[in-house]
RNA sequence: GGAGGGGUACUCAAGCGGUCAACGAGGGCAGACUGUAAAUCUGCUGGCUAAGCCUUCGGAGGUUCGAAUCCUCCCCCCUCCA
């Protein structure tokens, strides 16, 4: 029985410690404390934050109390990359905000009636200096040193800040202060969530179970999706805009999404592999990922029309059915010229930007290439503009 | 506190008196090819109605006909010593 549960729980997932230790807790029949905290800086989430949100909700379905926990208190810190030194505090409002549309985004997945939304400043504003001190003495700096990040930082002389070692001893004191039973991450969080273990004992408590999580790779299929890399799928993405970045990852991506995205069993996702051995043009494979990711975040009659639209803009190469519009008058423009013109409807950064693109002939008018740099615009023109193969811009000029 | 090294465009990284809007790589954008794939090839990648002009090389001054390059002061980082 509990061996299922086992089973279940660690499907998918990088690592468990201590699958033991687990199994003592699961045991005694007590619903057990998830934890999962999320930094507040960042509320937009992509699908790659999906991977363990899915991860809470199979806890949460087995009956067990999630925590989704905002680390506002962490954020002041910054988890150590060596990018930021120091963040500017967000304020309360902000703070609240940005778990607003945390919130929103993850009750897609989550059950809205059963998560706990916590925040670490509740008893980090309260544990003051000393607290703060004695927390500290329960690391050594060999330690901290061990974490990767620190590691390679301190051997290739660049600095640390003595407040980032902070971040690790206060996420891992969040587990004390919330009793945590199970915490969960990234496998990057590995050396945090160990020193939550660590703190545990330390307070006298069962040190927690650690689960982590592989990071998904963003669409150029190398390094980990990021909103700041620009290589994302966000949750609220447009239905159209999902299914387009979906279908321009590499075939090699596309099992790797599969694996951790689709809740098809491994036994279908293997079955669709053969077909394309035996000729499938993975193209349509590809199609039946995004239908499943699109219909999760937004719903199936989404998902089909994101699909037909996409046959009929990119394979038979028709205009995109919603395409922004502007009106723009006389005063408006300083000059009517063709660059000038692109640029105010934003298809292109700048009057340099703009003759850049007409030399590398990617501009058109009503689909008809233009090569004149000096095109002048009349008044009442109306039609529709467009830089490369994604940017379009429905233009009336009174 | 002392000695030395360094801060260059989105990132890394050349340049060390003019030929520098600044080599090269990565990234990004565009074109070709395609399954809007991936890979590959090509071009572009500060601004300005533009064969010309304007603003950039940590900050502020200065030397010079001319500075990213030399000098002065300031800010920041690294290494070693204390």
């Amino acid at each position: 029985m509990v061996d299922d549960v086992i089973r279940e729980i660690s499907r998918g997932t990088e690592e468990v410690i201590k699958v033991a230790e687990l199994e003592t807790k699961l045991k005694r029949g007590k619903p057990l404390q998830v934890k999962v905290g999320f930094d507040p800086t960042a509320p937009d989430l992509h699908i790659g934050h999906t991977v363990i949100i899915n991860k809470m909700r199979q806890f949460q379905q087995m009956g067990h109390e999630v925590t989704f926990l905002i680390g506002d208190f962490t954020g002041l810190i910054g988890d150590p990359t060596g990018k930021n030194v120091t963040r500017k505090p967000l304020s309360v409002e902000e703070v609240a905000e940005n778990a607003k549309t945390y919130t929103d985004q993850v009750f897609k997945i989550l059950d809205p009636e059963t998560t706990k939304i916590r925040f670490n400043s509740e008893w980090m504003n309260e544990m003051g200096s000393v607290g703060m001190i004695r927390l500290a003495s329960r690391y050594t700096v060999a330690r901290m040193l061990e974490r990767e990040d620190f590691k390679n930082r301190y051997k290739s002389g660049i600095p640390i800040a003595v407040h980032e070692f902070l971040y690790p001893l206060v996420q891992g004191y969040d587990s004390v202060a919330m009793k945590t039973d199970v915490e969960m991450g990234g496998t990057d969080q590995t050396f945090n969530l160990l020193v939550g273990r660590h703190l545990q004992q330390q307070y006298g408590q069962e040190p927690q179970v650690i689960i982590t999580l592989p990071l998904l790779e963003g669409l150029d299929g190398i390094q980990k999706m990021s909103k700041s890399l620009n290589n994302y799928i966000g949750i609220e993405d447009p239905a159209n805009e999902m299914f387009g970045k979906i279908m321009s990852i590499s075939d090699e991506l596309m099992w790797r999404y599969f694996e951790l995205l689709s809740f098809r069993p491994l036994s279908e996702i293997r079955a669709l592999k053969s077909a394309i051995d035996d000729g499938r043009n993975p193209r349509d494979v590809k199609f039946e990922l995004a239908a499943e990711i699109i219909t999760r975040f937004h719903d199936a009659i989404a998902a089909e029309a994101a699909q037909a639209e996409f046959i009929a803009r990119f394979q038979k190469g028709a205009m995109p059915e919603d395409i922004p519009e502007k009106t723009l008058t006389a005063s408006d423009l300083v000059n009517p010229g063709i660059a000038a013109i692109l640029t105010a409807c934003g298809l292109t950064a700048s009057n340099s930007d703009a003759f850049r693109m007409i030399k590398q002939n990617a501009v058109k008018i009503d689909g008809e290439a233009i090569s004149d740099r000096n095109l002048q615009f009349q008044q009442g023109f109306s039609g529709i503009l467009q830089v490369g193969k994604r940017r379009f811009c429905k233009l009336t000029l009174k």
